[in-house]
Formats: structure tokens, C-alpha cells, sequence
RNA sequence: GCGCCGGUAGCUCAGUGGAUAGAGCAGUAGCCUUCUAAGCUAUUGGUCGCAGGUCCGAUUCCUGCCCGGCGCACCA
């Protein structure tokens, strides 16, 4: 509606006065009582017009009101010059009937869209722990590859693996060093295991000189092939994809395609020849480097000065690859902020290489813990993404005793916590405040889908049959103010596509399921006394249940029928 | 030093070139013989970090400053 009536207000300019364009916005009103869509066009056009802005107001007031579109009820001028635009009640009642005829495809953009996506997320390393700042990184990035799915755009989902590099070789150093002994076949937990073994290594390492040393010569012996310590590696890698994949299963995060840096590092090597002979990168220090200096980006070392590759020359062919093997047409990494000077530099490269193609970083925020630093794994001081999601089921067990299925109402509670702040933010992560299950949480927006569940239930037991019903007797405020908020959901999915900013989806999700919770303290939907506005309301919340839905859907949140 | 991000109610955070700046939590006062009170209704609470500038209009854009975080050559 947003774009269509952006179009009608065009017309009307163009028609009225002579531009070649108008640069204006159509927008919510703070206020409901100040219609469904605003419009500041007059006070835009002001200035370049020479009149009030009031005067063009009603200028183009009256000639829309002129186009007799039915879509209105009515289209007012009030100072300082916003044209307000009141929607018709026929025009909701409509889009409740339009909801349930759609169902979960409402929404959905109106054509496939032709831009292939490719959206790289997770990038965990392999034999690390997988904690809650990682948690972050994977619930929003499945949510963006939901949400560009239902735009229509063609996603291929992407992870790249982290299983090579100094890390890896201080893992496997401490667990020859610490562990050599141990029956590691047998260790129940290996995930935990290694997690524990790297950071109990990386501390012996910093403490002790000479553990440098050895760790060192260790990971030369792992780069040199040596068999027993390949087969370490292959072995450990292993246990931790494991881990990683029971994680996406538990999270339902999925991937289309798997990278893994232990395979980019040999095509990163085979392009520095090329990369030397045109000078896009230099020797220095013993180092192979690209040196952006002149583009203000500073120096990527690629290549260590004892031969080994660094990140950026496996990123490198990866690029690459995405778009020669997957013909997509955009390239998005969603990796912390941190890293953006890295992907400026990284995509300054591949411009200087020839390869200029559209490269998008999404940046957000780290997450650290209250009254603590960041997490890391290096130092230690991590929550493991499992034991949160433990703790999280047991507040619910014992606020919710009768929960037929508290593992997803945990699981929707952490996703909701974790994608309720802007990307920009920073997430102080206090545990007791991310288990509450009270306000805008999304216990709150279940409990609205399962009311309803619960009242389509009675309904049917009741035998009504609401196929047919005069929704023109939805004429309530809160029945309307709950189909203006349906409205605005495609609108919603479409500006997020292009934006990016996930965090709109739980607050859309609080807001529909708030007017929801009003309209159900105000209105009774089952009255006997009146069964044709029984029927109407009926219509009405099961287009609010497929909303919900699919809103919690795009989140990864479930919508339980019971609660 | 240079760069990026943040500074909005007691707390945690949304939001916006425009109409009285919003939500949750916390506080206060109410609401279960009625489709699930994980809920509803009402209410207290803000010089939108500071100072300039642009604009008819700035919390939003620009500049400077202050505070916090992060990044800037061999981690990813």
C-alpha cells in the first residue's frame, strides 16, 4: 500500500505542478488518529514551488480526491502541511479476507526476483567452543536469508568453516601435551573437551616460552603433512563438526553449502604469482602484503613471512568461487564488526583485481557478558550456547510446570533476546534478565497465537463453520487497529530485505501480538447471542494466527497451539 | 594519532528531517463466576552526551568537543 499510494501522490505532482520529479515520504503517523499513511510532499515542495505548503496540500488533496480510488475513507491537510490519508474500513476488512485466502504466502514478494543471494554466516572454528556470541551471528543470519527467501529472492545459504590455522595447531599441541595418555576415543563430551584443551593450551602457551616453541614446531609438522598429526586433525575437525551441525539442527539453522578454509588456502596460494605480477600486492618485511595505504585502508598481510597464508588470501578465491560456481549477483558476509576494516580491504582487493562485483559486510555488535569483557574462547570466559539453552528450559519448567513443550519456548525466548537489538548494538548479556518470560519476550507473542489457538478450538468443537462471514461487521477499533497491523507486514518483509535490520521483526511480532491481547480483553470472538460477528471475528484472528506465525517463522520461533 | 560504532526514562533498549520522543522491566492504582492473568487497563518517569551550524522545522543531517567500546603488519 505504502509504494502504491507513493505512486498515486506522484501522479498527482506531476499532474499538478511542472517537475520532472518529487522527492518525498510516505509514512505511519505516530498517531492513529492521524490516518494509516502521511505524507510530507507539501513541505517538500515548498520551498521549490514558492507557495505554503498548506496551499499544496490541499492542491493535492483535491486531486486524488479527484481519482475517486475507493481505497480512502478520507484524505485531510493539517498544519504544517502533512496530507493524512485514512484508509476505509471496507479496505481492512479486505485484507483480513485477502490473509486467509494467502495464508502463510501473504507477504511473500510479488514475483520472484531475479538477484541471486548468497548469505555467508556462522563461520565457526573448528575445535573451539561454540558459545552465545556465536549464537548471535547465527540467529541473525538465518533470519536474513528468511526474510530475502520470502522477498523472493534466490538465497543460497552459506557457512565457512574454520578448520586450519594457528588455532587448530594449539589445540592439537595441547592435547599431545596434556593429554597424550587419554582415551580420547572415549571422552563423552568432545566438543566441551577440546574447548577446554585450547584454552588450557593457548594459557600454558602465553605462560611458558618455551611451550611456544614446540607449539610452533608442531604446526609446522601438521603443515608438512606428518601423518599422525593429519590424522589428529581429520579426526578432531570431525568432532566438532559434529558438534556444529547438532547445534544448527537444535537451532534449525540451516546451510546450503559448506566452505572450509583447509581447501581455500590451497587455491589462495596458487593466485599470489599472479597478484605479485600486477601489483596489486608487494613483498615487505619478509611478508606478502597488499598495501592500501593510498586508499586509506591501511596494510593486509596475506602471507606470513614464513610462507604460511593468512585469512585474506583464502578469502580471496572464495570470492570468487561464490560467483563464478554459484552465479549469484551478491555477496553478503555476515561476520562481527570488528572485521569491517578487513572486508574494506578485502573488497578493495578484488576491485583491484578486476573483480567488481556487489560485496555487502553486515556488521554487528559483539556480545559480552554483564560486569565482564567480551567472550572468548582464547580467554576462557565464555557461556556455552547448550548451557544457556539448559538453564533457559528450567526457568520455564519451573515458572511453567504444565508446558507441554518447554525446549521451544526456551528456544524462541534466546532467539527473541538475541534479535530484539539493532545490529549496532552491543548485547550485555545478563543471563537472568535474558530467561525472564514477561513483556517483550516471545513468550508473550506464543501466548497470543496459542489464545487463539485455543479459541479456534472451542469454535470448532462448537461446530461453527466461519467460511462464509460479513466481515463488514469488523468495525471495532481494536478489531481495525489489529488489520492495520497486518497490513503493514509485507511492507515490513520488504524494507528488511533491503535493510537488513532483523531487529524489526520481534518488535513487529510484540506490536501485532499487543493489539492482539487488547482486542481479547475487549472483544469476546465466541458469543453465542451473535453468531454472524462470531463468524467475522473468527476470520479475523486466524488471519492474526497466520501473521504471528509467520512472523515468529521468519525469527525461527515456533507457535506452540498450547501453552 | 587515524578510523568505525554507540551515548534516548532509574535499568535494558526501539525510533525518527517534521505533528504531544516510544516499549519492556522496575514503581504506583485497578482487573480472573466470562474464549489460557505467560494477559489487560490506568498512571509516575526524558534539557534524546555537550556546544555550534544548515533548515520553515534537528533527538535525527554537518562540524567540533566529552564519555564508552572496537579496529589499525604476520589471530579470524
Amino acid at each position: 500500500m505504502k509504494k502504491k499510494l507513493a505512486e498515486i501522490i506522484k501522479k498527482a505532482v506531476l499532474e499538478l505542478f511542472d517537475l520532472e520529479q518529487a522527492d518525498f515520504a510516505v509514512e505511519y503517523p505516530k498517531d492513529e488518529k492521524f490516518g494509516d499513511y502521511a505524507t510530507n510532499v507539501a513541505m517538500v515542495l515548498a520551498k521549490k514551488l514558492g507557495k505554503s505548503p498548506m496551499e499544496i496540500a490541499e492542491a493535492i488533496k483535491l486531486q486524488i480526491t479527484n481519482y475517486k480510488l475507493q481505497t480512502f475513507e478520507k484524505i485531510e491537510v493539517v498544519a504544517p502541511g502533512y496530507i493524512n490519508f485514512y484508509l476505509s474500513e471496507k479496505y481492512f476488512q479486505n485484507k483480513v479476507v485477502e490473509i486467509n485466502l494467502e495464508k502463510e504466502k501473504f507477504g511473500e514478494g510479488e514475483a520472484e526476483k531475479k538477484e541471486k543471494i548468497m548469505v555467508e554466516y556462522s563461520q565457526p572454528n573448528t575445535l573451539k567452543e561454540f558459545h552465545i556470541g556465536h549464537l548471535r551471528n547465527v540467529l541473525i543470519g538465518s533470519t536474513i536469508v528468511e526474510v530475502l527467501r520470502k522477498a523472493k529472492y534466490n538465497v543460497v545459504a552459506a557457512n565457512y568453516i574454520g578448520d586450519t590455522g594457528s588455532h587448530i595447531a594449539k589445540c592439537l599441541w595441547g592435547i599431545e601435551k596434556f593429554h597424550a595418555n587419554e582415551n580420547l576415543d572415549a571422552i563423552e563430551n568432545k566438543a566441551e573437551f577440546l574447548g577446554k584443551t585450547y584454552t588450557q593450551a593457548v594459557q600454558a602457551i602465553g605462560e611458558n616460552p618455551n611451550y611456544e616453541q614446540e607449539f610452533k614446531s608442531l604446526q609446522n609438522k601438521l603443515e608438512d603433512g606428518d601423518i599422525k598429526l593429519q590424522a589428529l586433525w581429520q579426526k578432531t575437525r570431525q568432532w566438532s563438526l559434529d558438534e556444529f551441525h547438532s547445534i544448527y539442527e537444535l537451532l534449525g539453522a540451516n546451510f546450503d553449502v559448506y566452505f572450509y578454509e583447509s581447501e581455500e588456502e590451497i587455491e589462495g596460494k596458487k593466485i599470489v604469482p599472479e597478484l605479485l605480477e600486477r601489483k596489486i600486492i608487494e613483498k615487505s618485511e619478509g611478508a606478502i602484503i597488499a598495501n592500501l595505504e593510498e586508499y586509506g585502508l591501511g596494510v593486509l598481510v596475506l602471507v606470513r613471512k614464513d610462507g604460511s597464508a593468512l585469512y585474506g588470501l583464502k578469502d580471496i578465491p572464495l570470492a570468487i568461487k561464490k560467483f563464478d560456481k554459484f552465479e549469484i549477483d551478491t555477496s553478503i558476509y555476515l561476520i562481527d564488526v570488528r572485521q569491517d576494516l578487513y572486508f574494506k580491504q578485502l573488497f578493495k582487493i578484488l576491485e583491484l583485481y578486476g573483480f567488481n562485483k556487489k560485496f555487502v559486510h553486515i556488521g554487528y555488535d559483539f556480545v559480552t557478558l554483564k560486569g565482564g569483557e567480551g567472550m572468548s574462547s582464547r580467554k576462557g570466559n565464555v557461556i556455552l550456547a547448550r548451557d544457556l539453552i539448559s538453564e533457559i528450559i528450567s526457568k520455564v519448567e519451573v515458572k511453567f510446570p504444565n508446558s507441554p513443550d518447554p525446549l521451544s519456548i526456551a528456544l524462541g525466548a534466546l532467539k527473541f533476546t538475541m534479535l530484539k537489538y539493532s545490529t549496532g548494538t552491543k548485547i550485555e548479556f545478563d543471563i537472568e534478565e535474558s530467561v525472564k518470560l514477561e513483556g517483550a519476550t516471545s513468550p508473550y507473542v506464543q501466548y497470543a497465537h496459542a489464545r487463539i489457538c485455543s479459541i479456534l478450538k472451542k469454535a470448532e468443537e462448537a461446530g461453527v463453520d466461519f467460511a462464509k462471514a460479513d466481515l463488514s461487521l469488523l468495525i471495532h477499533e481494536k478489531e481495525l487497529s489489529l488489520a492495520k497491523e497486518l497490513d503493514k507486514f509485507p511492507e515490513l518483509i520488504e524494507e528488511i530485505s533491503k535493510t537488513y535490520e532483523v531487529q524489526k521483526i520481534p518488535y513487529y511480532a510484540i506490536r501485532l501480538a499487543d493489539k492482539f491481547h487488547s482486542f481479547y480483553s475487549a472483544c469476546k470472538v465466541i458469543d453465542e447471542e451473535n453468531l454472524e460477528l462470531t463468524k467475522a471475528r473468527l476470520n479475523l484472528i486466524t488471519a492474526v494466527k497466520i501473521v504471528l506465525a509467520e512472523t515468529l517463522n521468519l525469527i525461527g520461533v515456533s507457535a506452540p497451539e498450547k501453552m
